[in-house]
Order: C-alpha cells, then structure tokens, then sequence
DNA sequence: GTAAGGTTTAACCCTGTGGTTAAATATAGC
DNA sequence: GCTATATTTAACCACAGGGTTAAACCTTAC
C-alpha cells in the first residue's frame, strides 16, 4: 500500500517534534494527532501505544545522533585535521537538529536503561574501539600529549554539543549581549579545533 | 509558629527531590506528598499549586547553581589561579548536586521565559559584568590570548557542566569500560585546568 | 459489481491526577 | 477552660488524556 508508509510517515515527523519539545511526559498524543493532521484513533492504529511510539522516535533519533557523532571521526587523518573536519561536521549536524541533545540528553538521564541497547550495538562499539586506537597512534608518533582519552572524548564532545544542550539559558545570556546563536556556534566551528589542539598537542 | 516552618521544608524538600528526577511534568503531587509523609491536600495548603510549587523550587534551585557558578570566579587571582580554584569549587558543587545540571538545562529549554527574571537579577548581572572585566585585564597583561569572552566562558563551563548535564549517557559508556563517574569527575578537577590554560595562555 | 481487507473516523470509556471541601485536631491567647 | 486560629486529614470532584470500539469509507482483486 502506497498511502500506508506515507501516513505512517507523516505520524512519526510529527511525533518527533512533539516529543522533542515536550519530551514524552510533556508530549500529548492529541497534539501529535493534530500536526499530524489525523485522527487520535489513527495514532493507536500505527502506533500501538505512546510508549511504542515514543520508542521508535527515541530509537530512530539516539541512532542518528550516536551513528553521525562517531562517523565524523571514522576517517585516517592525522589528529589536528580529524579534529577541524569533526567539529566542522558536527556542528553543522547539530546546526540542523538544535533540539536533538537536549531531547535525549532529558530523556536519558530519566530511563538510562532505554539507552544501553542502541549504545552497545555493534557498530557504534566499533567506531568507538577505531576512535581511541587513533587516538593511541596520535600519542605514540607524538602528535598529542599522553592525556586520558576518555577525558579527551568527553572533552571535545562537551565543547560542541554543551551550547545547543544549554541553548535556552544561552540565549537569554546572549540577548543581554546582542549576540547571535547561530554566529556563535557558526565560529566554534573553526575555533574549537584550535582550542582543542592548543590544550593537548605534544609541546 | 515553629511547626509551620519545619512542615514547609520537609515539603519542599522533597520536592526538590521529585522535581529533579521527574521534571515537572513527570512528577506527580501524590509522589511529593508521600516522600514528605504528609497528605496531600496539605501540599495545597502551603504550595497553592503545582505551577506555584514547582515555581518556588525552580526559583531556589536555578538561584543556587548561578551563584554558585559566578562566585567561583569571583576573586582577584591571576586567570591560571582562579581556573584551578574554579573547577575545584565547582566540580566539587556540582558532585554535592549532581541533578542539578539535567534539571535545569531540560526545565529552562521547555520554558525559556521563567529563568529570565533571575538571570537578569542584579547581583548576576554584576558578576558576569566582574568576570569580563578581569579577562580584559588578563588578556592586556598578557597572561591571556586575545580570544573571545563570551566563547571562553561558554567552553570552561560545558567542561565542567557537561558530563553531569550527561551522566546517564556517560554512565553506559563508563560500565563498558570499568571508569567510575566519581573518579573520573575527581580527576577533572585538576586535569581541567591545566586544558584551559594551554589552549588560551599567550605563548 | 462485489467481496475482502486495509484505512479512517466519531463517539466513547475509564483511570489518573490536580485541586477542593468540610470536618477534625492541635495550638495559643485570654 | 474556652475561644479563635492555624494545621491536618479523609473524602470528594472535575476533567484531561491515553486508549478502545464499531461503523464508515477506500482500494484492490476477481
């Protein structure tokens, strides 16, 4: 049936941005029905339940997320450039969906359990295996400090993503200062491969 | 009247709690009451409403974690001095409440508008104003690259604040990997640092 | 055309939850 | 001790919101 996926379809985009800005307890099945211009009854029909259907946005977008995180650093450059590529990518990535880690990040910290099983699939475990042997070269040919890599990880993660997870409280900061979002986190792009090789690279 | 106080805080108390786990729309008035054991039309009576008492605890706790952050910057150190007390103050803070972070970043990006009244507050205000000034000053002595403010001070917050904004993620990871959350937070505060300051010391 | 099955709707149902009420109990002032 | 006031409770209420049902409406196949 060709009206089937293109209705379904229709159901989950709304569901996503409901459940974006709602999160699932904010969320209301009646408010997804209506952007998606449906029937609450027809919500049931593809999606059993709010549960169901919050898992298969939550899935679909921890997927996206995780799965661009850790292919932005899939590449054999040598540090400095894997650094100036990734948050390039990634912030462009983030540039185009401001609402993902605040989203997940909220609803994570509410049912961590959700999460273990799309974080221990196979792929995203490789990629992140290939990023820390990389990261083990960089040291031994002297490119970087011999600095904890999970320390560094979580670091270079927290420059990129912490503005658009803190988006609301920033920008109330940045009206105070006539400052654009978007020009500030555009700048980071290059600015934060700098800062980040500053910080680390063998002296 | 004695009691009236003593009932207040043990309410509020434990609405702190459910608040910070829940979220105001997960949290449930029935829940508040019975961790505070009372009943729960007494939450009525000293809190008119949801809204009134998730307001009140909102308040307070968005008050304490500003504060707090500002005041760890404020002194007349040198830049690379008042980062090392920095962290230790703050990641220490932060480890005392580690909800806090998740909390108020997934409350204030739901509603945007209830946190510009304390942000604008005049004692804030004042020491983000103090905060600026004294990297002026650091960037004309040359302790300090001429590097954008409002960027630096966006980075060596996400460093601190990020893996707690992130725990229930980082946790997932941690357990693949045999890191404790704890020691590995202890360890930022004096790893942190030392990052910031070579990647903005002047050279 | 019509039978079968997939899709959509309007009208309901029922539980959970925020909030109220009226009465009971404690406390303080005289 | 008695009255007034503050505190606490059990029993309710109203309604929002997730979920169901039965019937109507398409689409496709023969």
């Amino acid at each position: 049936m060709e009206k089937e996926k293109q209705t379904e379809e229709i159901i989950f985009d709304a569901a996503v941005q409901v459940f974006e800005e709602k999160g699932i307890d904010g969320a209301r099945m009646q408010e997804i029905a209506d952007r998606a211009g449906i029937n609450k009854a027809l919500l049931h029909y593809y999606f059993r339940s709010k549960e169901k259907l919050f898992d298969a946005v939550f899935d679909k977008l921890a997927g996206v997320m995780f799965k661009k995180l850790f292919s932005c650093f899939d590449n054999e450059l040598p540090f400095e450039e894997k650094l100036k590529l990734f948050y390039q990518e990634h912030i462009s990535f983030l540039q185009a969906h401001p609402r993902l880690p605040s989203f997940l990040l909220t609803e994570i910290n509410k049912h961590p359990q959700r999460v273990a099983a799309i974080f221990g699939s196979e792929r995203i475990m490789e990629l992140r295996q290939n990023l820390f042997e990389q990261m083990d070269e960089d040291i031994e040919n002297g490119a970087l400090q011999d600095i904890d890599k999970m320390q560094l990880m979580i670091d270079i993660i927290a420059l990129s993503v912490f503005p658009f997870a803190a988006r609301g409280l920033i920008e109330i900061i940045f009206k105070q200062h006539d400052i654009d979002f978007n020009d500030f986190v555009e700048q980071r792009k290059t600015a934060l491969p700098i800062f980040v090789i500053n910080a680390v690279k063998e002296k």
